[in-house]
Order: C-alpha cells, then sequence, then structure tokens
DNA sequence: CATGCTGCCATAACGGCGTTATGGTCCTGG
DNA sequence: CCAGGACCATAACGCCGTTATGGCAGCATG
C-alpha cells in the first residue's frame, strides 16, 4: 500500500466525499468530472481509472450513501420498548435523509431508471439495511408487542411508509401542513403499527 | 410551406408528445432538445420560443403528466362501498405510475432539488388531485366507514403510503417479494383504513 | 542492475449538450 | 401597403462525458 500523507488521502476517497459534498450543497446539476477533478487537484481521468466513468463515481457515491443511512440507524439505543425503538429508527432515518436530500433521491429516484440502476455494493447494503429493520420488527414480535406473522412484509410495510414521507417531505408537497412530521409520518406510521397489534 | 394538415398539431403540442414519449421509452438521459427538434421536424429554436429552454420543456411535460395522473384517478365510477372506491382509487394511481414511470419519477424525484421546482401550474393540477383524494376520504367518513377526523391529514397519509409504495416499486426495491402489491401495498392501505375505523 | 510491466494521471481532442445571437419568413392589424 | 411581431433556421460559445495518447513512478523479474 502506497503511504498516504494525512492531509492528502487516495484519490478514490477524495472524488467520492468532494463529489456528495458537492451534490449535498449544489445539487445533481453541479457535479461534473471536470468540476470534481479541478476541485480534487487532479484530472478527468483519475475519474475514469478510479470509477470506469461519471456514472461509476454516482454509484459510488450512493453506495456510501446507503452505508451511511445504514450506520446512523444502527447507532440507536435500544429500550426496553420495542415500538419506542421503531420510532427511535424511523427519526434516525428521516434525520439522516433531510441531511442529505439530494443524496437521497439519487439513491431512490434514479437508483434504477435510465442511468445506471443498482448494482451489487449497494444491493448488498440496502438489504443489510433492510434486514436491520427487519431485525427490529422480529423483536416487537418476540416481545408480544405487535402481532406475530412473517416479518419481511410488515417491515417492507413500515419502510414503505416511512420512505414516501421522507420523498414527499424533501420535495416540498407538504406545504398545506404546519407540521408534517406530527400530521403526516406519526399518525401513519402509528396507525400501521396500531392495526398490527 | 407545409401548412399544417389534420396530422399535423401545432409545434408546442407535438415537443411536448415527444418529450413525454421519449422520456418513457428512453429515459431522461434521452431528452435533448436537438433530438426533439430533429424528430419534431424543426430547430432547437423552437424549443425557447414555446418554453422558454429546456426546463420549460420538462415543467410543461410533468403539468401534464399530473394532468393525466389527476384524470385516470377521476375516471374510476363510484360505487356504495367508500373503502372499495379508496382501493380502485389506488389501484388506477398505481396503474398510471407504473405505465409512465420515467414521467412519474421526473414528476416527483426531481420535482424540488435542483432543477427547476414546480410552479404555479403544477402545484395548481396537484392540489387539484390530493383534494381530489381528500373528496373520497370525506366521503368514507360521512357514511361511516371511516372514522371521522379532519380529511386533510387522513389523505395525507393515505397518499403518503400509496406513493412510497410506487416509488420503491419502479426502483425495483421489492425483488425479494413475489407479488409485492398484495404483500405490501394491501396490507400497508389496509391497515392503515382499519386504524381508521 | 537493467528491464519491462502495470497503475495512475496529464493533455488534448471528439461529439453532443443547452443556450444565445442573428437574420429571415411569414401573418396580422392598421 | 406596410410596420411589427411571432416563429423558426443557422451558426456560434462554452460546457459536458468520454477516449486516445503519452509520460512517469514503483515494482517484480531476468
Amino acid at each position: 500500500m502506497s503511504s498516504e500523507g494525512p492531509g492528502e488521502p487516495d484519490v478514490r476517497r477524495r472524488l467520492i466525499e468532494l463529489a456528495a459534498d458537492v451534490l449535498g450543497d449544489e445539487g445533481p446539476a453541479a457535479l461534473s468530472a471536470r468540476r470534481l477533478a479541478r476541485d480534487a487537484g487532479t484530472s478527468t481521468m483519475a475519474v475514469y481509472t478510479h470509477f470506469g466513468g461519471m456514472p461509476g463515481l454516482v454509484q459510488a457515491v450512493v453506495a456510501e450513501g446507503f452505508r451511511r443511512l445504514f450506520d446512523r440507524v444502527a447507532e440507536v439505543e435500544l429500550t426496553d420498548d420495542p415500538i419506542a425503538d421503531l420510532a427511535a429508527a424511523a427519526a434516525a432515518y428521516r434525520a439522516n435523509a433531510l441531511a442529505n436530500p439530494h443524496v437521497y433521491s439519487v439513491m431512490f429516484g434514479s437508483a434504477s431508471l435510465g442511468e445506471y440502476r443498482l448494482h451489487d455494493e449497494e444491493l448488498e447494503v440496502g438489504i443489510a439495511a433492510f434486514q436491520q429493520l427487519v431485525g427490529l420488527i422480529e423483536r416487537a414480535m418476540a416481545a408480544g408487542a405487535l402481532r406475530r406473522d412473517d416479518p419481511a412484509p410488515v417491515a417492507a410495510q413500515f419502510w414503505t411508509a416511512l420512505h414516501g414521507y421522507v420523498v414527499l417531505e424533501i420535495a416540498d408537497f407538504y406545504s398545506m401542513f404546519d407540521d408534517p412530521e406530527a400530521q403526516v409520518l406519526q399518525p401513519l406510521l402509528g396507525r400501521l403499527l396500531a392495526a398490527l397489534r
């Protein structure tokens, strides 16, 4: 391995973080190989040696976004109230998404369509994140807080509601509500869980 | 001179429909003023005289997408079972979204972020579509099929769940389920409505 | 040690993109 | 009849992603 100076990590890492920063600060339109290469002090060829092209770089940013989302949710401390833990996990999920709305949008918005589709790397992390939620649901069922059922579809329903809310909040479609988190998200998740009792 | 016959409507209309077709068939990456102008038998300047630029054209396509979505949902025939009508409306919503997944993605995905944000035209149609759902919820409450409550937040919760499902189905995130519509969407909406009884 | 090889990146070019400037051709209203 | 405006064709500017080419370090091999 090449010894890397403390202030100058490897180029691959720098490009990913720079891309995530530009995406977060200025949106997808500002992402360009030339711009990133200039800011990283290298040339556009670095994008091709490390990622094979611009879609590959975006894919790496998406994979990083999934990893961070997974970590944020994994950091919530579990209590003896599995329902409260589900709410805390949802809050962490939402907070992370709202902190990086453009990254979240690219993760799911263009994740499948034209551009590049998701590859093994993101898929693996995505599955791990979903299994994390399945575990929380199973735990609630084992504790008797939720009716016993196949946990995977229940987790998918929970995640679907949460994801739908986050997307619409990011896209600013709740402008007619004072406090959409209290008026939409919490009742939605609460009622879903209530019907699962 | 080639004056326009009955099969050659005005250029503005042709550009919108061509853009929607290209978007649906080949995805957002294939959308370009030059390509559309070539296919429409005109020059790129037509895009600027009619829409002020490429974002304006996309905005027109989005507005058209909202209008079509609204119409499809409005076409469902109401019965004397308001809960069944809600399910029928959701099915029409999903069917229209899956028939034009790229258009749906542009409507909500990049609807707010960097590119162009939604303007008065789309906002107006979007509000009308939402009021349509509020009316269905109100009707179910009046008939005693749902508990009396402020219908707008309830409609938002229903729409949030439905939208979240459609987005994830389009992005192909339900690959671990045989029949996601039966395993995720229907239980999710059914349980939400059950908790609202 | 010399040698060739491989990974990595700088430079420059190609085609395509959105956009703008300019000018021409109609159609319309006075 | 003619002035003006709506509409579009042409060409150019500066971006973009991508590719071809070449230089240069590090390293394994003879």
